[in-house]
DNA sequence: CGAATTTCAGTGGAACTGAAATTT
DNA sequence: CAAATTTCAGTTACACTGAAATTC
């Protein structure tokens, strides 16, 4: 029976922890949307759209933080699976326009039913009051980049 | 001048904000060890054998979450660059000792400087007491996993 | 003109799988 | 025999770059 448990040096790195916690979080989630066919890069696109309404591809890609290449084959998976629409802006014509389709939507709130309850299974060591902080230092590390920096 | 902040149905998802935090702990780390030409799984590496001395590939496998088959590649390396040493183990024929080379310890050390000043920059925006709590909760998580589930 | 948008083609580190060969 | 270890050969999602074509 070998030592399981990482060495002190990294289980005290915030940057090594904090990989960790994601690779944990990245695998529920993922394996969660598989059951439908669906990756991460679907479920961030769709909420965006649904939140905001319809947006270029640039746009989007700013919202989610999808690079502009992955925007174009993640925004053609929905396409084909008939999740979004991508049509001409005829204001800007070097846009499309994307938008949610009905089915979209209703793909959404199911995934996102699906994607509370994984929250719900990798927080569970933690109190509400512990989640709530949790995602409040997050937050701050994210909004310090990006603002400020 | 397009939004560029996230949706709330993702900024306040504790799947996506770790792994938001976690893409930018990368990105300081990688870029930090890519100076010295090297990769995260090198410094996890030394850091496990700097800790608790030599070990089969299969022990440091598990010690640092790296897989068994980038355990290889990763010791390749790191012989490579001469900063650790594979040798037979004389009591178990299978495995192989891995151990630090002095240039490997001194290159540690130094790595762990560099390293130490990331963490530094990317909990910039919280206080002692606050980097001591994310820490805690992290390690929650993770424990949680791992030792009961 | 410069700047923005879309698209394509490709890269790279990380995480992972399956299977073979060896040894315990 | 089953189990563990090392190694090789591959895959996948994700993040990212460079460049072309188009349009503002």
């Amino acid at each position: 029976m070998a030592d399981r448990s990482a060495p002190e040096g990294l289980r005290t790195l915030p940057s090594w922890l904090v990989n960790q916690v994601a690779l944990l979080a990245t695998r529920l989630v993922s394996d969660e949307l598989a059951t439908l066919g669906m990756r991460r890069y679907h479920y961030s696109l769709l909420t965006a759209l649904d939140e905001r309404g319809p947006a270029s591809q640039a746009d989007l890609g700013r919202r989610t933080t999808i690079d502009r290449s992955d925007m174009v084959a993640t925004v053609n998976e929905l396409v084909e699976l008939g999740f979004v629409e991508r049509t001409a802006d005829p204001t800007d014509r070097r846009r499309n326009a994307v938008s949610l389709t009905t089915a979209g939507r209703r793909r959404l709130r199911q995934l996102d039913r699906r994607v509370a309850a994984v929250q719900d299974e990798l927080l569970a060591p933690l109190s509400a009051s512990e989640r709530t902080q949790l995602v409040a230092l997050l937050t701050r590390v994210i909004d310090h980049r990006g603002a400020g920096s």
